[in-house]
DNA sequence: ATATCTGCAAAGACTTTGCATGAGA
DNA sequence: TCTCATGCAAAGTCTTTGCAGATAT
């Protein structure tokens, strides 16, 4: 059978067969509907989403690859205090640019921001300097998120 | 019975009252094992220390109290992707300070910081303004982790 | 006195695991 | 061919809910 014109399909070949794992259906299928959306999708909405293309999909596989893409580092896990992980494609794999999360705590909206971004990078580099010496602590990643009220919530 | 010598007794009965809730032991004693330890305590390790001190407590009771706290904002509730929450006192209730954390994806081990905090906080600040600005999103909170490996797990 | 709180048991929600079948390289 | 991936079902974990009895004010 042959490869869907997915998204991401060229390189990822490569990336799943050097990380000695195989390009399958649901794999890049999964990879597909993470890349087809600006959303952050839990394990349920992906489910939901590839099954229309691969009504035979299992949740099971879903969550597996989901666990795969996120320790190959294709994609990021976030927790935004809803009780369900949501996944979105990391920067590389898109054009996207580096952003953090504006979290609304009445409706769960979640608002990506790229604004003060440069220096919040530029601070967060001195910071992971300054941490990684005093604490011989050897950081790989970072999270900021900002919780409150977006507009349609404070009118309530 | 008369009330424990706990640690912010006096003041917390008024904060309880006000909101139209009531100090009772299992509330007290809850808070008094949060005020006691500086670690990031999940629901089960709370309800096994307040156990020692009061053995008739449920799990349940625990649950409903830190939920409760985090309503009232006397503490704040994390998760550091090991799925559970953790929570420990808002800063107002102690003496500490406003800190962040290092989150040790070897063994979950987590190190508070607050290295360039005053720094942080400024930018945090400015960028707060503009993002309340430009979304129209009244921010309440924020959160910064690193995720990375401690000394421990880098010898390994 | 009475509205709130508690503990137990059961249910709920999300995620992981075991295992036989199926599919990629 | 032979290992890896999949799907189903069942189990596992953390957390929430229902309800009768206990408790604070």
């Amino acid at each position: 059978m042959p490869w869907r014109d997915g998204a991401g399909a060229p390189w990822l070949h490569g990336k799943f067969k050097g990380c000695g794992y195989r390009m399958t259906m649901p794999r890049q299928i999964i990879l597909d509907v993470l890349s087809g959306t600006a959303d952050h999708l839990s394990a349920e909405d992906v489910y939901h989403k590839v099954h229309n293309a691969y009504p035979s999909i299992g949740l099971t596989t879903v969550y597996r690859t989901l666990e795969l893409l996120v320790h190959i580092g294709l994609i990021y896990k976030f927790d935004f205090g809803d009780g369900r992980s949501r996944y979105e494609l990391a920067e590389g794999s898109k054009s996207d640019r580096h952003h953090h999360h504006l979290v609304c705590t009445g409706c769960g909206r979640i608002i990506d921001y790229t604004d003060f971004i440069d220096e919040e990078i530029e601070l967060l580099k001195k910071t992971e300097k300054g941490l990684s010496e005093k604490y011989n602590f050897k950081i790989t990643n970072h999270l900021i998120q900002f919780y409150g009220l977006c507009d349609r919530c404070q009118n309530k």
